[in-house]
DNA sequence: GTGGTCTAGACCACG
DNA sequence: GTGGTCTAGACCACC
């Protein structure tokens, strides 16, 4: 269960969970059937504040990516890696998007923006350690 | 003075302002030692709040784009363009190099990397609809 | 947490309470890894408005001498407290050159300048009642 | 008549203009008797809107240090040296006040206050160069 | 006319 | 509970 929460970041850490685990989940990491941690154990492992993992954990339901098996805990679903596959290309779809959408409205150059791709392509093969 | 608020952005609307300024001036369309347009003027354009106006001014001038002529108002200060342009390259290297650190992070393939760039880039010469 | 404020004074309240909570900091009132109290709890004790110390907390958080917990509140960063004891030191010493400029600016002679800091200095081990 | 404008300072460039002539009249620079320029002589001098050194010799004529000669323009007054060797004298030891007051207050250990007013002076027979 | 500060009060997301 | 944003409107000094 390799979470990663960055408290430095805009995006909420109850959506950097229940992200992470949909990605986990369309990676294979974590398989349909399998129990996630209990609230109290990964936010005891996270450091961070049940309530918060709660609230991850109400979205994942919500979604359907994951279910509550009465008295044990939350599983995944049927089906989830499909839509989570489906969710995460969506995702980095839009990511793109607005990137080129933004570069393009700031009147870069087409010749910039490739030099930038061009760039970080060449250094990121794994994460940078920014 | 083409400058587009976003009301639904996440991004806040002083942020949007001073970074659109920025942009606008590394782009040459608004030139040094040029005044912007005083504060009662952007907020009656953009139909927000004189006060939003005064805090992206504000920021504009921490960061020493503008400099403030006492009872005249803003002016694009000497240098501003070239930090313009810096800064506006920066912003999208780090936003690319986000959308590539966070796909790898959730372990999407580099084939599937690839295929979102290439699809989204035949896709928009110009902005999106979203 | 001793903060006066002066109403009267040409420095801008949310700078005093900045400065104040900077040197605070600095003088080890503070330590690090502290929370500073709440917007709402300090502007009830200064009896000024919240914005007003929402300020002034942006003002800290833009230099990095605090963190925003989220929504916990703000924290007293690392490094904190030397970098506020070189501000301070900094500050006095321009607040003292201006002096010492500004007096050979207006020709007022060497001996006069002594005058001035031998008769002030006398009479300030606490500060004055002005 | 050698008038420094710094548009950068808080001090406003009407007082700058007023006390830097008081200050001259004080070190002898200016006679009593002689004239100061006409405003528009002056204002096109410092580069400065004339309404501005218009306030400013309203200023030295509302202490009395300039008087009026109809059709002729402003002269230094009777007894103005010695005025404003006195107000200049007063200024200085209240900015020096200031410095001490402020610095006490800010917990600046006696001892790193000595350590300023050795060093800057050290450094400053002449105005420095910052 | 200009920017700058301050107040008052609303609304939001996060934990 | 926390900070953050935005609106509305007043007041000030400066040019």
């Amino acid at each position: 269960m390799l979470i990663a929460i960055d408290t430095g970041s805009t995006q909420p850490i109850f959506d950097q969970v229940s992200q992470q685990i949909k990605f986990a989940i369309a990676a294979g990491a974590i398989r349909v059937n399998e129990m996630i941690p209990s609230v109290r154990e990964l936010s005891r492992q996270l450091a961070i504040n049940p309530n918060t993992v709660a609230r991850a954990y109400r979205l994942l339901q919500d979604e359907g990516v994951v279910v509550s098996r009465r008295g044990m805990g939350l599983a995944v679903s049927e089906g989830a890696r499909e839509r989570c596959r489906i969710e995460r290309r969506a995702v980095f779809e839009q990511m793109f998007r607005d990137f080129l959408d933004h570069a393009f409205r700031s009147r870069l150059a087409p010749e910039e923006i490739d030099a930038i791709i061009q760039k970080v392509r060449s250094r990121v093969s794994r994460p940078s350690e920014d």
